[in-house]
DNA sequence: GCCTTATTGAGACATGGTATCAATAAGGAT
DNA sequence: ATCCTTATTGATACCATGTCTCAATAAGGC
């Protein structure tokens, strides 16, 4: 379960939700030749809106409110084709690692508050550069990575 | 710098077993005030050994062969046991995250290859330098992380 | 060797995810 | 707009992975 799911906070300013655009996703789908319909549109807007990383389950869930007839396994297919698609990507970690959060265009690491359950998006030229470090020292050929970085966010330390 | 690539060897020659000696294992389980029993011994062995990363399932499996009546439930504790005591880790990968190496007493970052399955561990200094440098830039306070390296081991790139 | 109790094994159970297939609805053609 | 084709959906059965229960076993202190 996604700790501080349920917590008060004054604002989601961790999420970049601002800087995601749900009908891009709807055109990126387009241009990938499938059909655009209305769940689509519904789980589209909850991965998007989202302040938290979310399950297929919780992305159900919260589905169901505005679409009581939806499908377990359409959200399920449907989460993997925006992860194929690159548009959400796992979070791998200490909430298991089944839940998603939707990529920003540039690649960028990701950081995870353990007080409030937030994501956040940091600049990935760091990470560039310790791959390319990595793979001098080591000889072996980098073609991917998975970073994850945990702890206390700037604001739940100002509150703490 | 341990690595132990050796460019002679086609085989066996990524995970550093000749580092991890099964009886500090056991020990570290007996100062913790666990029993020390066959199951134990038995299934530290395998990840001691192992080459690649194994699952609690394929460990069980493996368990069987010498030790037949090994029951599926002890493997599963006794998996989530090593973990919480950090003598294994838990691969977030390709493979899904449900696959497990030694961990080796230093902080280590861990490299995958994709064409041989195998697991490297590489010098973690880069990491520690990114994650203070991340620190610095976002003002969140990072108490953990998690990397892994994915692409072509250089055995695999020579022997392509 | 005895006794206490942690650990085990077997199997029932729970959870998370997938496969099947008839019904529905996109969206191009008319 | 209406028809037609077929991708997508929803319901449900299924499977895989992991957990729980509890009587039987075996560590290890005495």
């Amino acid at each position: 379960m996604i700790r501080g799911i349920n917590k008060k906070h004054k604002v989601g300013c961790l999420m970049p939700s601002k800087r995601i655009n749900p009908a891009d996703w709807l055109t990126a789908l387009d241009e990938s030749g499938f059909r655009v319909t209305t769940v689509q549109e519904t789980l589209i807007d909850i991965f998007a809106r989202s302040e938290y990383p979310l399950s297929a389950e919780q992305a159900w869930e919260i589905a169901r409110q505005s679409r009581p007839k939806t499908g377990r396994a359409t959200v399920y297919r449907m989460v993997d084709k925006l992860e194929n698609l690159g548009l959400i990507r796992r979070v791998h970690g200490y909430q298991g690692c089944s839940h998603f959060v939707p990529t920003l265009p540039e690649l960028m690491m990701l950081f995870i508050c353990l007080s409030c359950g937030r994501a956040d998006y940091l600049d990935s030229q760091p990470l560039e550069d310790l791959i390319q470090h990595s793979e001098h020292t080591s000889g072996h050929h980098i073609t991917d990575s998975r970073l994850q970085l945990f702890g206390d966010c700037a604001d739940c330390q100002e509150n703490a």
